[in-house]
RNA sequence: GGCGACGUAGCCAAGUGGUUAAGGCAGGGGUCUGCAAAACCCCCAUCACCGGUUCGAGUCCGGUCGUCGCCUCCA
């Protein structure tokens, strides 16, 4: 069996084979002019699960990622701020690596800032302007499309009926209207850097290509990003690079995932209708967001409603009961955890088919609580379902308890106990509600009670 | 207008030609329990609509209706 992607360059289901021992990755990052919300937090823990997946199967992954940390945007918002650019960037960087920790998601291996690249992009431009891909017109580089005649094929577009479109700003300054800038000259009061075509900034696209370049190679296996870049982030990507390298495909699979929808609309910053990521964590575990994301398919659009994220948030806790809770048998494991895994792997070989990937879980979860109800022995199938689930990034433990608390749980549980024993229910169940109020879940069983903490 | 995707049970969501249409949540009925909780057992869909291809279609083709996305910054 073998990992097959979907790869958007070619609509297909692709068997994946890395160009070489290493597979190299490079994930399109965040514009870090504001908060990230959980539109962000799926693309991440789904190329965090592809990663992780990657790994499982036994490869090496070299995981880049980028931070467009200049852009209008920024600029105009760290204007309004009062503040330096590079202070807004740091700080929503820092808040966007706390929150992926929070999410469980692993960290890359390199985070380049486009601030941090300037003369590799501008060593990009300069060859392009050389070799004819690209002109400067008036403290601007923009890349000539015309020079591509293949120009918009990755995305499914010709520059003929883009220009029906209309939504294409003239600007007498472009030979074509579709030439994209690759260098932005700086208007007065504007950040900038130097460079032979005069201060200004770099235009969004080359940061990745030269970031990929330098970090990964001039070939790599895996690019991905939210399917709102196809066009024209990553044609535009494609264009110049290739050019640059004169080697094709820059690329050899494109994932792309589909958008969270906030009610019936793509939830974006610009629409100003999302939710970060810090306020679903204050409410959902990682866990559950995790299996929220997972449960329908990456290139799926998703809907964040309080539905969803409960009935991920009790499958998230259904698992955990599963591998938490221990047997008291003693004969031989009595669940053999291979099908399950085999069946794992089967979907997740499957373009990610992770909502497969999680109904196998569930399975194997289900034979382990019945096995253990009967009294056998189920250790073995426990540590294979945490193993699998952690391929998903999905801890199985309960939300941190305040550790201060547990002897007072304790205590409580001692208390109430006794009360049982004297048959005062009544006050016995009062202490159970006023614990359940707190997020704390008792449970009599015949070894006696246990607690746990819910989200 | 161009391009892309989607429409499966109360909700979320797999399934791309062939036994009883995965799984989760919610709901109903049981077992267990002092009562609960958790777990376990049982129940709950003919796949937007119309037509076609086929021995056979949720699954392919055509059309209708509806929804979303990209074409400007966006994960």
């Amino acid at each position: 069996m073998t990992l097959k992607l979907r790869n958007t360059a070619s609509g297909e289901l692709e068997a994946f084979k890395p160009i070489a021992d290493v597979v190299k990755l490079y994930v399109c990052g965040v514009t870090p002019y504001d908060v990230s919300h959980v539109g962000h937090a799926m693309s991440y823990v789904v190329f965090d699960v592809l990663r992780r997946y990657l790994e499982f199967r036994g490869y090496q992954v070299r995981h880049v990622q980028n931070f467009t940390d200049i852009d209008d945007r920024i600029i105009t918002r760290a204007e309004r701020l009062g503040i330096e650019i590079g202070e807004l960037t740091s700080d929503m960087i820092e808040r966007y690596m706390e929150e992926m920790r929070s999410l469980n998601v692993l960290p890359a291996h390199e985070y380049p800032c486009a601030t941090k690249e300037i003369p590799q992009m501008i060593e990009m431009i300069e060859a392009l302007v050389e070799k004819g891909y690209a002109y400067e017109a008036g403290g601007d580089v923009y890349y000539r499309v015309r020079s591509k005649e293949d120009y918009g094929r990755f995305s499914h577009r010709d520059l003929e009926s883009m220009m029906a479109g209309a939504r294409v700003e003239p600007n007498e300054q472009k030979e074509h209207p579709a030439d994209f800038a690759l260098w932005k000259g700086a208007k007065p009061g504007e950040p900038s850097w130097e460079s032979p075509w005069g201060p200004g900034r770099p235009g969004w696209h080359i940061e990745c290509s030269a970031m990929a370049l330098r970090y990964l190679g001039e070939q790599i296996d895996i690019h991905g990003g939210g399917q709102d870049l196809i066009f024209p982030h990553h044609e535009n990507e494609i264009a110049q690079t290739e050019a640059y390298t004169g080697k094709a495909p820059f690329v050899r699979y494109w994932l792309h995932n589909a958008w969270v929808k906030s009610g019936e609309e793509k939830m974006s910053k610009s629409l100003g209708n999302f939710i970060p990521i810090s306020e679903a964590l204050e409410q959902y575990s990682a866990d559950a967001i995790r299996m929220w994301v997972l449960f329908s398919h990456y290139r799926t659009p998703l809907t964040f409603t309080s539905e969803a994220l409960s009935a991920a948030k009790r499958g998230a806790e259904r698992l955990r009961i599963a591998v938490r809770t221990p047997s008291n048998g003693a004969d031989g494991d009595a669940v053999d955890a291979a099908p399950c895994r085999e069946q794992f792997i089967a979907a997740m070989d499957d373009d990610l088919n992770t909502s497969k990937a999680l109904a196998a879980l569930f399975d194997l979860a289900h034979e382990i609580n019945r096995r253990r109800d009967e009294g056998r022995k189920v250790a073995d199938a426990q540590a294979a379902l945490l193993e699998l689930a952690d391929v998903l990034g999905l801890t199985l433990t309960e939300p941190e308890a305040d550790i201060s608390a547990a002897p007072f749980i304790e205590l409580l549980i001692t208390i109430r106990e006794e009360l049982r024993g004297a048959k005062q229910f009544e006050l016995a169940d009062r202490v159970r509600d006023g614990l359940d109020e707190l997020g704390v879940t008792l449970e009599d069983g015949p070894e006696g009670t246990t607690w746990r903490r819910r989200e």
